[in-house]
DNA sequence: ATGGTCGATATTCGA
């Protein structure tokens, strides 16, 4: 090896709103952008249906944490998926939802913890399953806290269904209160940054208005009314090796297109 | 303006 090469990892998450009716799309986006790693969020459908042939053939080893109809997540890695850990919630109403997968995994010489995550969207403000979310967002920071305990790099991305900040909505003053822009959830998602973990792509960032999501219903994308409820979180020794950081949005104006961007960080080995 | 549109599945649920 050159002790001047210089190498990129590129990790991508996207929701990808169902994996066997997007994997045209798939396949075309891995074709044009090659990514290391790269995190999938609401396939829908379990592990026995995943299109494991067809990712393989592109160089990709797959770990899967599938449910039939609903959620499901996945991790692609041009290296091996090892240590596999998928049990974050143990709460026996909850325990089926396919939410998380984490492996380890290596990049270009970095070892990495990687984490794709999906966030329960709530429903509705103050319902049962908006108290799920809240308890998900305690299961998730003791996970991770677990982790950077262990001092490893950790690269968790996903849909956490929350947008951080104003800056990452289209209009914070009518969607204030509103379920993925209530305080609550806000708060639990900056108690993860209080931790130690960074939003790759607003350190990078700092004044971009960038979403990573567009409402079907409301024709967000047409409208161009969006939020960024999509982030790739990184523990301290990880961002040190951040490089840059953004989001594909122009695969969201693709045909049939998944109400998600994939988003994506780089990092050097360096 | 409390609708709208998707995907998987079954004529409803979850987002």
């Amino acid at each position: 090896m050159l002790a001047l090469g210089i190498l990129m990892a590129l990790i991508v998450s996207w929701n990808i709103n169902s994996v066997k009716s997007r994997l045209l799309h798939l396949i075309k986006f891995i074709e044009a952008n090659q990514p290391d790693v790269l995190l999938l969020q609401e396939i829908k459908c379990e592990k026995h249906n995943f299109p494991f042939l067809e990712l393989e053939e592109l160089g990709y080893n797959i770990a899967v944490h599938g449910q039939k109809s609903y959620n499901g997540v996945a991790i692609l890695s041009k290296s091996p998926t090892e240590d596999v850990f998928t049990a974050l919630i143990e709460e026996p109403d909850f325990k089926e939802h396919a939410r998380y997968i984490e492996c380890f995994t290596r990049v270009h010489g970095l070892n990495l913890r990687v984490a794709s995550v999906y966030v329960p969207q709530g429903t509705e403000v103050d319902s049962e399953r908006f108290a799920f979310k809240l308890r998900f967002y305690k299961a998730m920071e003791a996970r991770y806290r677990q982790i950077l305990m262990q001092d490893e790099m950790l690269v968790a991305g996903g849909d956490y269904n929350v947008a951080p900040e104003n800056i990452d909505v289209y209009d914070p003053k009518k969607l204030d209160g509103s379920l993925g822009f209530h305080l609550e959830e806000r708060k639990s998602f900056r108690s993860l940054l209080n931790m130690g973990m960074k939003d790759s792509f607003r350190v990078l960032n700092p004044l971009s208005h960038e979403y990573s999501w567009w409402d079907y219903r409301s024709s967000g994308w047409q409208h161009h009314k969006g939020m960024r409820i999509d982030q790739i979180l990184v523990s301290p020794n990880a961002a040190n090796h951040l490089q840059s950081a953004g989001v594909y949005s122009e695969v969201r104006g693709w045909e049939k297109a998944s109400d998600h961007a994939p988003i994506f960080c780089k990092l050097t080995n360096l």
